[in-house]
DNA sequence: CGAGGTCTTGAAGACGATCAACAAACGTGG
DNA sequence: CCACGTTTGTTGATCGTCTTCAAGACCTCG
């Protein structure tokens, strides 16, 4: 199967045969890790990132009082914690989600590729920079949007990213996350984070249960949330 | 002078003489901001990233309400839209803060950077891993600190930033911002910004008028932020 | 000196946190 | 397959934080 890597890279610009032949040759090793627990600790120093295969995984910090906030969530075909590779030492935690599956790739690999093929080089920064996009949207909910619209954009959010690696689309997808995972990513408790989703469901916005979310009704969600996909970049183009 | 650029990156790792050289020949136009003013529009397709000089500025974005989220602050030697390189169309825009003296690097230029000079391209990838990472402390301050606690860590973070470029330290440093554009980077109503202003003013800890910050007590700020700054990666180290 | 922006303060109300209790779902071992 | 314990989901009540509205003081710059 081509990697949803490959696969995901391309969709942002041209990847040449010699770039696409280096990607499918890494060294197909993988992990497993089981939900809840942590792919890599802060203060580490990986010796490689690793390349997201299945599952959900979230980047997250804790704060003195130990709550937690999580401030990404990655899904297959992310290279998850690709910035390891320049900024060495872990400032964050990673932790599964779900139960993944994931390639790690040496930073090595990764310091050659940046030696030998700048293009390659060019797309994988430009995946770097998507995620700071991603991340400015996200204070952009915290900030200034309602809880329920913060909810509803990383609903859209999610349905995009994951309608690129076909694993999903407006129509719902699978969303294994317990409602305390979702409060943390909104920045709300637990009980409020419940409530603000009950206010989606008896909008008719959505179904969610078992572990499979349904979109009742895309546009509504989309302008609940102010949704505009533009800062994921999903447009081919020369780079 | 030593471009405040390459101090920046030198402080990250080693610059060989050659990149060093590269960048000294950058073409030395510059161009001015006034106050308030638009350096950088949504939706546009900028040909160059700016590298800003002196003074101010923020990437923002802006609600149908019509609030504005400021996401990022950036100060003197900052490569404010460095992604517009890659991303092309800017997602959001950048206002400056303060007048502010920016110097334009075409794309082009940039792109032969990424063809010629893997050393130096790893350098400018870093510096917006390192933008990345302020973003995701900045969600966890929205998500998960008091408004107090948040106001302070952008206050110790910004004091660090300035201390790099030597424009600023523990002890103080100039502020010109307005409290609603302090409001707009903590998510929060002006009314509330000037409360919790006035607040940490009562604990002793800042002195603030006439845009010049002093820091009274460095170490309760820190404290009261749980400000660690790990996250701005300020250890040389081979790249 | 006047005008517009900024700062400051009070009062009322919305939003979200916390505490508490119970129900439902899940996982594990018997 | 059932029993049981644990985690997750659900709801109500109360409290604190932050917003909004409003008004007046203070600056600053033409």
């Amino acid at each position: 199967m081509t990697s949803p890597l490959i696969r995901k890279l391309a969709q942002r610009g041209p990847l040449r045969d010699e770039e696409r032949r280096l990607l499918e040759s890494l060294p197909q090793t993988t992990r497993e890790f089981a939900t809840g627990e942590d792919m890599v600790r802060i203060g580490e120093r990986p010796a490689f990132s690793t390349l997201l295969l299945s599952g959900y995984c979230g980047r997250y910090s804790t704060v003195g009082d130990g709550s937690r906030q999580i401030t990404a969530v990655h899904v297959a075909g992310d290279f998850v914690d690709l910035p390891s590779f320049l900024l060495h030492k872990m400032d964050h935690g990673i932790v599964a989600l779900s139960r993944c599956v994931v390639m790690p790739v040496a930073h090595s690999i990764l310091h050659d590729i940046t030696e030998r093929f700048p293009n390659l080089t060019r797309l994988l920064w430009l995946s770097t920079l998507i995620d700071t996009a991603i991340h400015r949207e996200w204070l952009v909910s915290m900030g200034r949007r309602s809880a329920a619209a913060q909810l509803a954009h990383l609903l859209c959010e999610l349905a995009v990213k994951l309608r690129i690696v076909g694993l999903g689309d407006e129509r719902g997808y699978r969303l294994p996350f317990t409602q305390g995972e979702v409060a943390d990513m909104l920045g709300l408790s637990a009980v409020h984070a419940h409530r603000v989703i009950k206010d989606l469901r008896e909008r008719g916005l959505i179904t969610w249960r078992a572990g499979k979310l349904t979109i009742n009704d895309w546009a509504g969600l989309e302008a609940l949330a102010e949704f505009d996909p533009a800062y994921l970049h999903l447009e081919t183009e020369q780079r």
